[in-house]
DNA sequence: ACCTGATATATCAAAATCTGATAATTCGAG
DNA sequence: CTCGAATTATCAGATTTTGATATATCAGGT
């Protein structure tokens, strides 16, 4: 689109990854949650979207924690500090993007 | 992703049409300038997603405005009743995830 | 009239992303 | 120890994006 901007899923992935790490269903659940259920992510965009993140360098495996008594099959993923600057720089601009809206909105009513 | 999503090209090219209507490189400049010159919409994108959304019936042709002194080049779109509600339910999902991102990041300040 | 650069739309092949099915493994409950 | 759920992984096909190329019209200057 232009210079390097995250994909909705990349975005949605990121943001549920920044309070804390989480594995795969993990993430996926996550997203579901804050979505309302309107965004669900399949297996295929889910873990392709992972490795294609981590392979980017906005989020990296984690050993995993030993308090959560572990399944073996999980892996845990955190963001990096490239992640977490790139969600940032997303979220202002679905900021400007949502006050636009909201502006265009106001104008379209009052016409 | 699940059920009928927008993508991000085409919540950005409905969201410019939603004030009044335009044509192609009237979105571009439009989506551009809303977004701070982030998102440049190259003509690939911008007539194919223009021709998708329209077969979807989310944007339809309008006749040239008699009063804009015509350039026959130039085609116009505005948003349909379908487009209108597609991008206000894009909108509160975007605004719902942008109140999400708001309190991760309050609650990772304060931790 | 003519040239030139900007405006405007359109198309296409290659790259990137998403979808949905399939598979293999491990877990937990009964 | 069996069975359904959880977990990760991969792959082919569909969809979307990228960037180049093409064609035509416009506006300004000479």
């Amino acid at each position: 689109m232009a210079t390097h901007h995250l994909t909705k899923t990349a975005y949605y992935i990121l943001l549920a990854l920044s309070d804390r790490e989480r594995h795969g269903l993990g993430i996926a659940s996550e997203v579901e949650r804050f979505t309302e259920g309107e965004i669900v992510l399949g297996p295929g965009l889910l873990y392709g979207s992972i490795k294609r993140l981590a392979e980017e360098g906005l989020l990296e495996e984690t050993e995993a924690v030993d308090s959560e008594q572990a399944d073996p099959r999980r892996r845990y993923y955190r963001l990096s500090a490239a992640g977490r600057a790139a969600l940032q720089s997303e979220v202002l601009l679905q900021s400007r993007i949502l006050s636009e809206a909201q502006a265009k909105n106001a104008a379209q009513e009052s016409s």
